[in-house]
RNA sequence: GCCGACAUAGCUCAGCUGGUAGAGCAACUGAUUCGUAAUCAGUAGGUCCCCGGUUCAAAUCCGGGUGUCGGCUCCA
């Protein structure tokens, strides 16, 4: 006779079932066998298990369906095992390394001479296709590390066994093997039922990837996929990609002609006429946005000697980022353009006494930047090797910290909500390699934390992600086709005020240290026009918006008129452009809605009559013929800036 | 920088296994003057990214650059 045990199920109620009962089987006979079918795993007492587990304890169970995150992201490790197992069966020799999942799938890497070539994945999908179509129970098995190790080195898996060696190095003295058919991992789980819950698999692309990230590491070669329980959801997921590239900033960029890359400036962008009048439009606001938060702008040098990078450290640790410019006189690259504009804020902030009233002291600067990033990641405006912040360094005293980042918090959170957009936050903090005591880190980043605390705002933790100097927080917004990218940033540094030996007068007549905080929202212009285009897929509110009214009448004798209308609107500061070219009215609407312009104004004999203007939204939304004046309230509203 | 893919007219793209280039849109000219997403006709436009090589012959095959794209590393 077994034990009985006592299983409680969401709803409260509790069940007993003899012990050493798998999951599956257990749902089947006590919840039922539409439940059973429909579950992928389970979570029991708070961890996720196989439904082929056996449940020994009484505990709480909660079964999970195809309808759950969860389960989805089973299959999607799943279906790197089958794409792992395919890959080997179509091309012995290849080794295994790790295969997680992502968001929106899951990647494999495997170690072999080559690269997968496109034709290759063909393949590999064929292949999954049919590991799937086999419908094969996945195995879990516990085994003894000693016995792990044997089993890898006899394939020939190195990289299996050091991963297994290292995990032996943290105490483990049992691991877990999943098998489907004759293919074996090394793996956590948890696991599906078996490779038929896996509905629709695709192989998706190929990279390079070093093993453990590091570059110094060998080269494998990664193969991304993705999985869902219905291929229906596949082609939606296909379409929605599909759909996220037409909003793609460089698609944009070219298509409402913002601006240009050309092969003689890599990472580095001309902007046109429209694409400068946004760029003046997101300066000049966030000028307004610092101003009014007790920031003063200051402008510096774009070249420096060797002396301010040997003093700012970046001689040290940046150089091989920087743009580095031979001096005729000597011979030596002893010049470089400024990367980031902190060494010349401190050489400024140390050039003259400062008193404790002066504290909370806020230098801002837009001025160009330039690093030499790695050719292989530029990447349109989101990554350039030229490109200029909304830059600023507050010094202060250590006890206006907190107060001071959640200034910078609240200000941020204005500036992202007036756009629109919604952020992560991340903090990262102390790195391994770090100056400062402990007590100085616990102060530097308990004022971090309390600042986000006290402001209700959620963040994700990012250990060791802070800079040597001082912990940070980071503001990430996610691009159109799902890519993270850091915008706002906000570093606390107890270094540069050492290195420059910044100082100020105290109350008590003694010079002391400040704390510098660098900080910016935008992040960089470039970056952020980047987001915000793929943000409002090009589509910018008019106050943003490179021309905001399109002027377009019925026929050539109205042009007099219409120009009266393009001086009158331009003499009130908005941007408005009248096309006089001889084209067809309904082809200058579609040209004013392709450009998205957020008005476009018809004007026909009625309008001349009237002095009015017919104005139609960019969508299609038409107005209706309105007189001048309601036109140019109902524009001042529209148009204003936040 | 590393791995892979790609590069043809201003833009989007055709061009099978080598036989010296084509469409649509845009531009230009002319006609048309029209009431809310493309008027018609004509004209012009290319060192097929660059440099080598193979070949009787290269946009096409090979090698090397450059740039772009997807990742990795790094980062605003």
């Amino acid at each position: 006779m077994a034990e009985s045990i006592q299983i409680t199920l969401p709803d409260g109620s509790t069940k007993a079932a003899p012990a050493g009962i798998r999951v599956g089987d257990f749902v089947k006979e006590s919840i039922g066998a539409g439940l059973a079918k429909a579950a992928v795993l389970a979570r029991f007492n708070g961890n996720e298990v196989d439904l082929t587990r056996p449940l020994t304890e009484n505990g709480k169970l909660e079964v999970l369906t195809s309808k759950t995150p969860e389960a989805l992201d089973t299959i999607r490790h799943d279906a790197a095992h089958v794409v792992a197992s395919a890959v080997q069966k179509l091309f012995p020799g290849t080794q295994v390394t790790i295969g997680p999942t992502i968001e929106g799938g899951f990647y494999y890497d495997f170690f072999r001479d080559k690269p997968f070539t496109p034709e290759e994945l063909q393949q590999i999908e064929v292949e999954a296709n049919k590991e799937i179509a086999r419908n094969l129970p996945f195995v879990r098995e516990e085994v003894s590390v000693g016995d792990a190790i044997k089993l890898f080195e006899s394939k020939g898996e190195k990289f299996k066994v050091e991963i297994i060696e290292d995990i032996v190095a943290k105490g483990a003295k049992t691991l877990t093997l999943y098998r489907h058919g004759d293919w074996v991992d090394f793996c956590l789980g948890p696991h599906g039922p078996s490779t038929g819950k896996i509905g629709a698999i695709k192989v998706l692309n190929t990279s390079g990837a070093y093993w453990r990230g590091d570059h110094r590491n060998p080269m494998l070669q990664r193969i991304y996929g993705t999985a869902f329980f219905d291929k229906k959801d596949l082609d939606a997921w296909l379409k929605q990609q599909e759909e996220a590239k037409k909003r793609d900033h460089r698609k944009l960029g070219r298509e409402l002609d913002l601006f240009e890359f050309f092969p003689e400036a890599p990472g580095a962008a001309f902007w046109s006429p429209k694409g400068t009048v946004l760029y003046q439009v997101l300066a000049d606001r966030m000028r307004r946005w610092t101003r009014e938060n007790g920031y003063q702008e200051i402008k510096t040098p774009l070249l420096y000697n060797k002396a301010l990078w040997e003093k700012s450290g970046h001689w040290g640790k940046y150089r091989d980022n920087m743009f580095l410019v031979l001096d005729s006189e000597t011979g030596e690259h002893d010049f470089s353009l400024k990367p980031m504009n902190c060494p010349s804020h401190h050489l400024y902030f140390a050039s003259r006494k400062h008193s404790y009233r002066e504290l909370p002291l806020r230098y801002s600067t837009q001025d160009v930047l330039h690093r030499n990033e790695a050719s292989g990641s530029l990447s349109g405006l989101t990554r350039v090797r030229q490109f200029a912040q909304d830059d600023a360094h507050i010094y202060c005293t250590e006890g206006q910290l907190a107060d001071e980042v959640k200034r910078f918090i609240q200000l941020l959170d204005k500036v992202y909500a007036a756009f629109g957009l919604t952020y992560v936050a991340k903090f990262g903090t102390r790195p391994p390699q770090r100056i400062g005591d402990d007590a100085l880190w616990d102060r530097a980043e308990g004022a971090l934390e309390s600042a986000l605390k006290s402001m209700g705002i959620e963040y994700v933790q990012n250990p060791g992600d802070g800079a040597f100097y001082g912990p940070k927080l980071d503001f990430h917004v996610k691009d159109s086709i799902g890519r993270t990218w850091q915008l706002g940033t906000i570093q606390a540094d107890y270094n540069a005020p050492e290195r420059f030996e910044l100082a100020y007068v105290g109350e008590d007549n003694a010079e002391h240290r400040p704390v510098v905080l660098h900080r910016a929202i935008y992040g960089s212009f470039e970056r952020f026009i980047a987001i915000l285009l793929e943000h409002y897929a090009g589509a910018f509110p008019a106050w943003l918006s490179p021309i905001q009214v399109a002027l377009v009448t019925v026929a050539d004798r109205q042009l007099p008129f219409a120009r009266e209308v393009l001086d009158l609107l331009r003499s009130r500061g908005f941007r408005a452009e009248l096309d006089e070219r001889g084209m067809t009215m309904n082809a200058k609407i579609r040209e004013a809605q392709l450009h998205k312009i957020p008005f476009t104004l018809v004007i026909g004999d009625r309008e001349v009559e009237q002095r009015a203007v017919a104005p139609r939204r960019y969508g299609g939304e038409d107005l209706k013929s309105m007189p001048l004046d309601a036109f140019l309230e109902l524009l001042s509203k529209e148009a204003a800036t936040p």
